[in-house]
RNA sequence: UCGGGGAUCGUCUAAUGGUAGGACUGCGGAUUCUGAUUCCGCCUAUCAAGGUUCGAAUCCUUGUCCCCGAACCA
């Protein structure tokens, strides 16, 4: 069999796309493809899950199928509206669109609920009243099988009563549990009894306070999909000596459908640190300023430090699915982003350490608009005036007094392209008291402007420059790995992941300055500064001051023959 | 001394008994009014040992290494 019978466009080929389409030739489930995301609102989405959405949404729209948005919202300890709010975005954002298959496990409270009295009535569940401690005892461990709970044969009737009972809120935390009746000796230790619904009383963010009894995960996830219709479940690799629980649970159970778990790798990226509870650490320790940080990977920081939705999905496609751990290479992510603001992304000009150069042929008082393409490669995609006068700011990074081997840009006598307007040679170099060079003199060759006579005239470098009287102040905020370390997680005896932190991951840059031209750009516009790197316009942006989020820098193979 | 998974270029992945391919990285070069982009080229892989076969990454055997699992978390 080909992968590609049945695969509308050229995708990449993967094992769970194998499995849906011999599915679907062998007549399951009539053919339909019904897949669901399943986040516990606990935290903030990340780029793992971006994976996991791109899979599941995917997978069903490749089938013409249908993907569920589903809260597993069965831990009322951990959980937060806000979180499912910003879930919602974050999802929305990626591109995803669950329609009205907007469901939440805690809506299947009263159904779940059911279904284990059906459990009970079976002989297959019981109300067992050991400790946590007593049933971790009794559970045994990898060598020794474990032994049956003294409760384990209590009758049906005493087992209704009694669960009943904890749903009505007679007894306290961990008095009782309810356990499903499987096997003590088996291999797999999710089979020895597994407990499925807990004592707890607390106020959970939809239910309020109708319950105090939870069903757990490997009860609730089951008995969700059955009840939606879920075809394919697909989950990370850490559930599949889950499978045979998940698989148990619905045998015993009469329940519209069977569906079937999958399970993939986890996403990891090197320099990335994507555990959830390390990532809460760092919000709650104050290392970084939020779950939308720029610096975080979650997908609210990546949007706001510019990644694009494009960029996340087509990375995902790039990784593919497997089932092999893997960690990816950050810089195909960082590709990944370039190549997409690279094709969307407007040119202009911004300057982030001024230096003041002086055209001293250029009239005193005049301006000059000049038509500037956003896209030097495609004017039609549109123009801007840049204005052009006597007195100009380039970038510091751009003159060296001494001219190094290899440099092609400004230095004493050196001639160099002004973007958009012509070569320019320095004639002189102003000190300041200290010795600083704060003003350079030039000559501007008119004969050499763009679209003039000697246009064509070749000088090594092209640099950018913004008109000292019309450029626009900014807050640059330059933004690096968040972790110096390649596995930010692995950390020796004693050691702490906080301690492989960029102290360098956010460089906030003061009197920085972009072109009039983005005088009225709003959040979330993105541009290339030119030379420089990608920027984002970010919500703490005033009236006053813009603030500007370097996305990534443009790849500089010149700092990389410089620091060779 | 258990159960469940996994081993293909540096990295992520394809090849489903028939030419080990792609992408990223790296390294060269060309073009360039962005040292960007684009284009071209190069480097580099089947965990090991046996076996089956005309032919093995793929099938069999035996090893080795790695990951996950003992919450009333998900």
């Amino acid at each position: 069999m080909s992968h590609t019978d049945e695969t509308p466009n050229d995708l990449p080929p993967n094992f769970i796309r194998d499995r849906i389409v011999e599915d679907r030739q062998a007549g399951k489930n009539g053919g339909r493809v019904v897949t669901r995301f399943p986040p516990e609102p606990n935290g903030y989405l990340h780029v793992g899950h971006a994976k996991s959405l791109c899979l599941n949404f995917g997978s069903a729209a490749e089938f013409a199928g249908r993907c569920h948005l589903r809260f597993d919202d069965t831990n009322p300890a951990t959980e937060e509206l806000e979180y499912v709010e910003a879930i919602k975005a974050d999802v929305r954002w990626l591109g995803f669109d669950w329609g009205e298959h907007l469901f939440f496990a805690s809506d299947y409270f009263e159904q779940l609920y059911a279904y284990a009295v059906a459990l009970i009535k079976a002989g297959k569940a019981y109300v067992c009243s050991l400790s946590a401690d007593q049933i971790k005892e009794y559970r045994g461990d990898f060598h020794h099988k474990g032994k049956e709970s003294p409760y384990r044969g209590r009758s049906v009737d005493e087992n209704l009563d009694l669960f009943a009972r904890m749903r009505a809120g007679e007894f306290a935390d961990g008095e009782h549990v309810l356990r499903a009746k499987i096997d003590m000796a088996a291999g797999n230790i999710n089979m020895r009894d597994p407990p499925i619904y807990r004592i707890k009383h607390a106020h959970h963010h939809r239910t309020g306070d109708k319950w105090c009894i939870y069903p757990m995960y490997d009860y609730a996830h089951c008995v969700s999909d059955a009840i939606e219709g879920i075809t394919h479940s697909l989950c990370t690799l850490e559930f599949e000596d889950h499978r045979p629980l998940y698989d148990w649970i619905l045998d015993q159970l009469d329940v519209p459908c069977h569906p079937q778990q999958i399970e993939f790798a986890k996403l990891n990226f090197t320099y990335i640190m994507l555990s959830k509870r390390r990532l809460l650490e760092l919000v709650r320790g104050g290392q970084v300023k939020g779950w939308d940080d720029p610096r975080m990977p979650t997908l609210s920081g990546m949007r706001r430090r510019g990644y694009t939705p494009e960029a996340l999905r087509n990375l995902c496609e790039r990784v593919g699915v497997s089932k092999h751990n893997s960690v990816v290479d950050v810089t195909l992510l960082e590709h990944a982003v370039r190549e997409h603001l690279n094709a969307t992304s407007r040119r202009v000009m911004g300057v982030l350490r001024p230096l003041r150069v002086v055209l001293s042929n250029w009239p005193e008082g005049q301006v000059e608009w000049i038509d500037a393409p956003y896209f030097a490669d495609d004017p039609a995609r549109g123009t801007r005036r840049v204005p052009l006068g006597r007195e100009l700011f380039i970038e510091h990074d751009d003159f060296k007094e001494v001219a190094v081997k290899g440099w092609f840009r400004l230095s004493p006598g050196a001639e160099v392209r002004l973007r958009h307007v012509g070569i320019v040679r320095c004639d002189e170099v102003v000190k300041d008291a200290a010795g600083e060079v704060v003003e350079l003199r030039c000559t501007l060759d008119p004969a050499t402007r763009s679209g003039g006579p000697q246009s064509g005239r070749k000088v090594k470098g092209t640099i950018h420059w913004l008109s000292a009287a019309h450029a626009l102040p900014i807050e640059a905020r330059l933004y690096d790995r968040l972790f110096l370390s390649e596995s930010p997680g692995d950390v020796g005896p004693g050691g702490h992941f906080t301690d492989n932190i960029n102290p360098r991951a956010l460089e906030v840059v003061h009197g920085a300055f972009v072109e009039p031209s983005l005088a009225d750009a709003v959040p979330g516009t993105r541009v290339q500064f030119e030379r420089l790197a990608y920027f984002c316009v970010d919500p703490d942006s005033t009236t006053e001051l813009r603030v500007f989020n370097r996305t990534i820098g443009l790849r500089d193979s010149w700092a990389k023959q410089e620091g060779k």
